[in-house]
DNA sequence: AGCGGTTACGAAAGACGTAAGGATG
DNA sequence: CATCCTTACGTCTTTCGTAACCGCT
């Protein structure tokens, strides 16, 4: 007499469709029938009253209403699914999919250790481990958990701090003079390679006891790639600020110098974001406490 | 081969089942016939595979698991609403039900004015307005907002900051030396009247130049109810420290004094708390601008 | 006895898959 | 013309309400 046809399948069956970019595809990974895929996703968008996505018997696309949709639904299957584990009498298994999003470099030489230990841990986690740089539609991509260094363009994410990265004026030891610089007016003299996303025109320095100072290089190479201002730096192309997990090694191997050690750089925060929710998934929960841990052993991140 | 019967209307069905405590009762109110409640009650106890409400043929009472389901199931059902309302073409309509739980006094005094204007403005919502000062279970109470002084025990819900509440030493101007004080010494001399779960054995006070001092008045009284404490000072019981949107209108008429008025105890902090969520309703969004606007206007409220 | 929850049964509704039809690259 | 979405149709599953049954108060 009413409406049949559970919601959460309905919108279970549009996101598959919508990550599928096929209505066969999706009912094939469902398997539900080609019909009863397209079926439900009708019945969908007359109980919206609107197309969420647009058919071109060849090529799906989803309407600006569908993309709405998408993050919102993917939220809701999430909050559904906790729920179900946490009150279904299941043994607390630590099991399911998990997307991380984390940094490239920092995911490459450490993140990737923990991610790959707590999948060890946890055989039965199915881990999907994306290293990104750039801000991403976190609940759009079906994302579990993004790491960010900086700032989280997202309010829609709750937002946990992990540390703060210790960033240091490093230079090649090609520069003679560089080894006995103390004061970063010294630096000033030196050609800057910059990290695009962190630092402009100007570089703030703070010492040890407090003082800051405005560092105003001039920057012949500006790359967004960290590893290729490591490179610049090796090479001699510069001086440069790098994070000190990024060049420990370098500087214990003495391929680079760390100048004016009692200066550094604004530290950069580390975050770890998800969706908004009473109750996260206990892998969630788990692979939070693993990288909180874990960041901990980072040389250069303190909390 | 498939499991129909919407999730989400089998969590509805439980959720007023528990609420109405009757299985008959909430048939009714869901507009379906009783076997069908009592049968998809049965239908959810099976998928999650525990038993969620013990029936005693005349009475109905939550196990442990249907107790922490509850909430839960609120919030899914709540984050399942605001989706629909966000995606269905509506046309924007600010409108449902909306419980809001507040202090008891300054929801008298103050607050009801902006909710009741708020009900004006948005005949179609649906008001529920509770006050309360102790801590609430908030999801499982069906709570949309709660608006309170002092700590949210609840880390499951998120917290918006209103302001700041000023407080201030006042006095019966019967204590004929109080209004010449000055330095908080003397306010040592007077007898103290405490509110419970804000003043405890000392009271620091706070210059405005930021110098501290450790109030440790004998205290002949000490309710939990700050009309009580009101009353007091009123008699000449003793000084006390009241918030200014409380005793405003006595100070401006006489009835009592400001003592020492270069010293102040420290804020309260009024804050909003409502559940996680990617989007709250429309209703909500719409209530919590009215309450950080009207909370503005509160005299000794600063954001 | 009366109220409330559970279970059985027949009827009605709805969802599924198969298959045919239509549009596009 | 091959692919993919939609629609029509017949079947089968599922859910509903009615009603009988059972247990408390």
């Amino acid at each position: 007499m009413s409406k049949p046809l559970d919601r959460m399948t309905l919108l279970e069956t549009f996101v598959r469709i919508s990550e599928r970019g096929s209505i066969s595809a999706a009912a094939r990974d469902l398997q539900i029938s080609q019909a009863s895929a397209s079926r439900q996703l009708k019945e969908l968008e007359e109980r919206f009253g609107t197309q969420l996505i647009r058919r071109t018997t060849h090529s799906l696309r989803l309407t600006a209403a569908g993309h709405d949709l998408l993050g919102d639904a993917r939220a809701l299957i999430a909050n559904w699914e906790t729920l179900f584990e946490q009150h279904a009498g299941t043994d607390g298994e630590i099991k399911g999919p998990l997307k991380v999003v984390a940094p490239i470099a920092l995911g490459q030489l450490y993140l990737a250790n923990i991610a790959l230990e707590f999948q060890i841990a946890h055989p039965k986690v199915n881990l999907e481990w994306h290293l990104e740089d750039n801000p991403i539609r976190f609940a759009e991509e079906g994302c579990d958990c993004w790491i960010r260094v900086g700032p989280i363009p997202d309010d829609t994410l709750i937002v946990r701090e992990l540390g703060q990265i210790e960033r240091l004026v490093v230079a090649s030891p090609a520069y003679e003079n560089a080894a006995s610089m103390i004061m970063p007016e010294e630096v000033s003299s030196l050609p800057f390679v910059a990290l695009a996303p962190y630092e402009g025109g100007h570089i703030r320095l703070y010492s040890d006891q407090g003082q800051t100072f405005e560092l105003k290089p001039g920057t012949p190479v500006v790359t967004n790639n960290i590893f290729s201002v490591r490179k610049a730096a090796l090479m001699g192309v510069g001086a440069t600020i790098l994070p000190r997990w990024f060049v420990e090694d370098d500087l214990n191997q003495g391929r680079l110098l760390h100048v004016i050690p009692t200066w550094h750089a604004p530290e950069l925060r580390i975050r770890a974001a998800f969706l908004p929710a009473r109750h996260q998934p206990k892998r969630l929960e788990a692979f939070l406490d693993a990288i909180t841990q874990g960041v901990r052993e980072i040389p250069g991140i303190k909390v």
